[in-house]
DNA sequence: TATACAATACGAACAAAATCGTATAATTGC
DNA sequence: GCAATTATACGATTTTGTTCGTATTGTATA
């Protein structure tokens, strides 16, 4: 009896996850720096917001040293496919087409992605 | 000078705009009948949520009659691009490959849809 | 025209998320 | 060993989003 009620992370919490799956694991100041690059953040409000990842269960950490290490508690795929099914759901009206055609529509996809979509639609397919 | 801030609705004002997209245009109370068949809704809930949405520029509306109508006032394909790119970004690294096999990949897509992104493929492989 | 009904306006309460300051404890380098 | 640094804990505040009750006004109709 683990993840039985679906535990949906906010935002600022997809942020931190996405730095965890990337790196397995990361000290908060890692994490930090990484949020960082990207966007304004204060190292206590980190520190918090991974806190109460921790009372939620969305990680697990290991406090032996004083520096804790902390470790994703959910699995990526699985958060993946959560979020973007109830995007397709609540903004494609439930097509994952129109979802994929707005992602790949941008022309920002190179040949070979595009390459590698093709293969996966074949092997789709087949399992029909 | 029109969107010049990015406008970024919330979940709520989504689904509220997701009617508003799929009927041009409505009444407070329309849509609220919309909404009430997917989930729970008091109506002066749904009124108040659209009138913030006017305030903050997400709708325009009428209000010659007593009853007023509701119109979107951001572009559907434009909020949906801007979703889903955030998405990309943050959540699948940048990678929009990544997410449109975490979207297919669910064995929920039909062989006509699987037919339809083949063809877009291959426009876009056209345009290179 | 009075009554019932339907709509908007608005404020207040509540809830959830995010931000940050400060206290305190461990660690490190002189 | 002590000062400086680095970490966590934690509470308080702020911000944002949601919900709802109540007042008020327009509208239709009996």
């Amino acid at each position: 009896m683990k993840n039985l009620k679906v535990l949906k992370p906010t935002e600022s919490e997809l942020e931190i996850l996405a730095v965890l799956w990337a790196q397995s694991e990361a000290t908060v100041r890692t994490v930090h720096e990484e949020l960082t690059k990207t966007k304004e953040a204060g190292y206590t409000t980190t520190l918090k917001l991974m806190q109460i990842m921790h009372e939620k269960g969305l990680v697990t950490r290991n406090t032996e040293s004083k520096t804790h290490i902390y470790k994703p508690a959910i699995d990526k795929q699985k958060t993946q496919s959560q979020i973007v099914n109830k995007m397709i759901s609540s903004l494609f009206a439930g097509s994952s087409v129109d979802m994929v055609m707005q992602a790949l529509g941008g022309n920002k996809t190179t040949t070979a992605e595009l390459k590698k979509i093709e293969e996966l639609i074949q092997i789709l397919k087949a399992q029909k």
